[in-house]
DNA sequence: GTACTTGGTTTCCAATTGATACCGTTAGGT
DNA sequence: ACCTAACGGTATCAATTGGAAACCAAGTAC
């Protein structure tokens, strides 16, 4: 229940923008670019129940809200930066491997189709 | 993209059960209890597809399919086991958290809803 | 009154996930 | 010959989730 938070499509790339310091919501949304607001907002509301990001709203005019990490939030950029240097470092034989696997799927369905 | 894999849902629940050596498929079925045959199916395809865990058919009866972390597999049990460490340490904050969340939530429609 | 800005929400549709039921092969029992 | 059981899945369908596009409310500036 807890680990799925970390696998989450954009939750990863939410605490990149956010591990130097609060950001608005819109800059938010151009540095993860692709994201939907929608979906965004869905990331951080969940991010700020389960504790792990603030939400700060400042009485102006236009409205700014600010979205930071926690402490709490801040102890999980150790392990989340652990897994990120795996996946860098072993991205290529990944995509290998899927491309080996694609590759022959595709050989035996070319005889089968002949 | 290589990313999500290790917060797939299961994923995580089936290296645990994998990482002490090769297992059947009924027998991480039984281990990992709740998960389905369809998605232990298509989880297992795409670990083996991305060439962390290995599939060996044996031509028995009744058939016998073993599936098991290849060497690869095994480099992600060192970033994964942070990651759950971290879960753990930090869960009860977690589930806290979420509790004050909902119980505020509550109160705020409480109040409206008189 | 009209336009503009921010921080979203609403609506709708496609894709993913999951529960339940079923299948094919072979062996063993009777 | 027939029935049943074990294993490793697949098929079918409902429900949840994800995403694109449009819209909205507040307030100030023009």
């Amino acid at each position: 229940m807890v680990l799925q938070r970390i696998g989450d499509k954009w939750t990863p790339l939410v605490f990149q923008v956010l591990k130097d310091g609060p950001q608005r919501f819109s800059a938010i949304r151009a540095a993860v670019q692709g994201v939907t607001p929608k979906v965004l907002t869905q990331t951080l509301r969940t991010l700020e129940r389960d504790g792990l990001v603030s939400r700060t709203i400042f009485a102006e005019v236009p409205p700014r809200v600010e979205y930071g990490l926690t402490p709490l939030g801040q102890t999980l950029l150790g392990p989340l930066d652990a897994v990120r240097a795996w996946a860098e470092e072993h991205a290529g034989k990944i995509l290998q491997s899927r491309q080996d696997y694609d590759d022959q799927a595709e050989a035996s369905t070319a005889v089968v189709s002949k």
